[in-house]
DNA sequence: CTTTTATGAATGAAGG
DNA sequence: CCTTCATTCATAAAAG
């Protein structure tokens, strides 16, 4: 079931693992290969796929919320048999998070008014602070213009002091977290996924007795 | 909740891939990886996906057949910040951000290769792009200049990695996006994507009847 | 464990 | 085309 299939697919990622060090791009053995390219357009298109889906979801809840049509509640069409109910943890750190070694150093050359450190200097930065920890020329980079940006926008708003509405906070449902395309509805498509990226695969019927 | 789960699947979903993304990174080479059992296993993942969204947008469509709700139109519910024809705007998104099918188009014709998209061109995906989606020329040609500086700058971070101050963190390469160049090689890796993992299906044959 | 906050990273747009 | 900035997104860390 969910818990299973999730394990499962872990299970894979592991021996993943395993079996790449053997392996070459010269594919010889079982395996499949594909680019970052690739791997970010599925992303993509999955994540078209839980933008409809979380749409659709929102559309039912409105519909059903005003008409309490019983029997045709989907609930169980939520629990996706693939999804991990128990909410595992995918270990990985994808984001860098400099020590306080690194914090300190970037701080203080921050505070030396340098606004604009060059590539070059980013590059002297980096190779500073990797006696640091782990840090790329990116991370540094990225951490003076956030810090910048963020300092500036410190100094704007000190006080209440709201000319105009231009804090909209993206006002969205309270337990709703992210809810960006704003698009899938706006035509009367009812099949916004009839395009190329329809992953419809007829051979998982088996799957489907799941939602049962 | 249930359209939480569906978006915290896609999430572990993303996360996956960046991971197998990171593990390569040690490595020499800009391929990913990925064994036949996986394969399936994420095709039958996506497959689900298409599945649910069948029966959202069926349950969708014979729930609106029976009420003719007029007022409790979806389209608010959405609060869709370019449609702001109501007279007050609701979410304002200053910033033009692509809808998932916009960006999937976009990225396919990028990926084709013709590299500088001309004026005529801009023209003709821009109104092709509006039929899912706010969208102006300025929008796509920006797109297309910051898609190809952005996917040629991945040329950083050489293997500087020094894992040693604190975090006991395992693989760690931010800097790790798209594909290297794409326009460079134009199309001389094969596309394993393209038939194994098609899932594109020509339109939704729903004879679902999980609400019927 | 859940919610909130801080902040690394992504990205649309503007300048040169 | 490249760099820079502003805003937004996502998540590690902190708070409850």
């Amino acid at each position: 079931e969910g818990e299973m299939s999730m394990m499962e697919w872990e299970k894979q990622e592991q021996q993943h693992l395993q079996q790449q060090q053997q392996q070459e791009n010269g594919g010889s053995l079982y395996v499949k290969v594909m680019t970052d390219e690739q791997m970010e357009i599925l992303r993509r298109q999955i994540s078209v796929y839980a933008t409809i889906c979380e749409q659709l979801v929102e559309m039912h809840k409105s519909i059903t919320a005003q008409q309490d049509l019983a029997g045709m509640r989907l609930g169980n069409l939520y629990c996706d048999p693939l999804m991990s109910s128990s909410g595992h943890k995918i270990t990985a750190r994808q984001r860098w998070t400099p020590t306080p070694m690194q914090l300190q150093i970037l701080e203080q050359i921050f505070d030396q008014g340098n606004g604009t450190p060059s590539k070059q200097k980013i590059k002297e930065i980096t190779s500073e602070l990797t006696q640091h920890g782990q840090i790329s020329e990116t991370n540094v980079y990225n951490w003076f213009q956030n810090r910048r940006a963020r300092s500036k926008r410190k100094q704007l708003v000190p006080g209440s002091n709201n000319p105009e509405s231009e804090v909209e906070t993206e006002v969205e449902s309270p337990k709703e977290k992210k809810a960006k395309s704003e698009d899938v509805h706006s035509h009367e498509n009812p099949n916004p996924w009839n395009e190329d990226l329809s992953f419809r695969s007829p051979e998982i019927s088996s799957d489907l007795h799941a939602f049962d």
